[in-house]
DNA sequence: TTGATATATCAACCTTGCTTGATGCAAGCT
DNA sequence: AGCTTGCATCAAGCAAGGTTGATATATCAA
């Protein structure tokens, strides 16, 4: 593997530690789902999930962090939705896990 | 979206969530990283992460347990691989994800 | 301006997960 | 059989992360 590509992998694989962190909990994917079907304000969000409010406000925090999502003001309300380049970079960082392992020499199962 | 769909996706979902908490650790991505050059036995692993034996084995048992990693002995040694479906599981997951998010009436970013 | 609503932040507590060193166990070697 | 090697497991301590209730801030309505 030449050194522009490992380094470019190293990057991605850093990138996509940081929004695997974030998704990796059962109330943080459940969120993410609910903004799968669109941008949703806070409130939707409090009467999907029935979190309470400050409960879902930290895991908006470290969602919006990892810049799995991005969140926008309008009035009293603030709007949050997926970052679709986000969800991308991570599968690619899955297909070319894949892609490495069908090379692989000694290949995986 | 029909139940049986909804289903799926919320078996996927389950499935995922696992997946995802085993793979979110700096040094199990390194694991991974190194496991998509192909099978690999512990002392091998050992040697590339340069990680205590007790501490590898622990987090090779995470993987393991969350069926991101496969092990298989051979007189001493323990090969580990990675399993593809479990990788394709993840990808799909994320995939779908994306593919709701464009269909979404208010779509993704 | 006053009050209400939507959301964020903070501190204390609690829970989960990770690390370390010691010990256990099975497979091969002598 | 006894020793060594490769790996798993366990318990105790520690660190990271989540929850809760209270408080802060900003926007809108009256």
């Amino acid at each position: 593997m030449g050194a522009v590509i490992a380094e470019k992998n190293m990057l991605a694989t850093s990138q996509a530690s940081g929004l695997l962190k974030a998704l990796a909990d059962p109330l943080r994917m459940e969120v993410i789902q609910s903004l799968s079907e669109g941008e949703r304000c806070v409130c939707d969000l409090m009467e999907k999930t029935g979190l309470a409010q400050s409960r879902l406000s930290f895991h908006l925090k470290v969602l919006k962090d990892s810049g799995l999502i991005t969140d926008r003001q309008s009035g009293r309300w603030v709007y949050y939705k997926l970052d679709l380049e986000a969800l991308q970079l991570l599968e690619d960082w899955i297909a070319d896990l894949k892609k490495s392992c069908k090379n692989a020499a000694k290949s995986c199962s």
